[in-house]
DNA sequence: GTGGATGCAAAAAGTTTGCAGGCGT
DNA sequence: ACGCCTGCAAACTTTTTGCATCCAC
């Protein structure tokens, strides 16, 4: 975490953005849980926080900093459908993965599989396609509930 | 899209709903293109297009009509983040395949590659998950854009 | 004729924005 | 002190819903 802030100050610095209490309270509420979670979800994390309570953080603002921090590329959205809602999880220290959603528990389990990762490239770049970034989602039933 | 339509009233039938004008119409402009739309974009072609302005047709009942064509499999949300809106394409006709988002000109490339459907069914499997769909979305540069 | 379907408008849900005042640099 | 940030509330966008009426069966 420690890093990670860091990194994030530097960010700021770089783009002549200010360090403020509130974006410190959000990067690390955001970096504090391993789930993946809306602005909504984040706000009222954000208002139960013994850290963050004492501050003023409003809606508003969680919106305006989660975008700056997919901008700087220190969370991602996850995109797996509407009903769901936008969610988001941090990027750094953690490596990339895909997803796979079970329709019945609405879990969502994160898996990575090399040989995947190269043939996905390969199939692209047949195409003449650049790519920069990937989101796999795979919707079905997760062991758990294939055995109710 | 004689028999789009055919199987459309069967899946009425087997759910004792009815067709009327405004889904028959619906099902019809979206199998019409081969865009990727928004409701909106529906609504607005279904108001200009020649058979269909002469009925009204409401926002309402081109929400209500995506939904039950989602749940009949006839159509697919794409899940391409938010700032696309929710785009949908139809299925019938169209065997799977993945797309790619070019960033810079907004372009949506569909393709398929064997290899990468087999590769991914058995990364998942592995994971002991049951697989019933799958979007992969790759991000990037298309090959028009990277020549400018 | 009956119950599902529709249009309309209002309501909800999610997100963005204008503005006056606050605060990081 | 300057100008970016913030909270607040209002505005916006997208989607859903209640209800009276309509129409497919």
């Amino acid at each position: 975490m420690k890093d990670v802030a860091r990194k994030f100050e530097d960010f700021l610095r770089s783009r002549d953005l200010r360090l403020t209490k509130q974006r410190e309270a959000i990067l690390e509420a955001i970096y504090a849980t391993h789930k993946h979670v809306s602005a909504d979800d984040l706000y009222d994390r954000l208002q139960r926080d013994e850290r963050s309570k004492s501050l003023r953080i409003s809606r508003a603002t969680v919106y305006r900093t989660l975008s700056l921090l997919v901008d700087g590329g220190f969370i991602q959205a996850l995109d797996i459908g509407r009903d769901h809602g936008t969610l988001y999880e941090h990027v750094l220290g953690h490596s990339h993965h895909d997803h796979m959603v079970c329709t019945e528990c609405g879990k969502i389990i994160e898996f990575h599989d090399e040989e995947l990762e190269i043939v996905q490239a390969r199939a692209v770049e047949r195409h003449g396609f650049l790519a920069s970034s990937h989101r796999l989602n795979v919707f079905g039933t997760c062991r758990a509930c294939q055995q109710d």
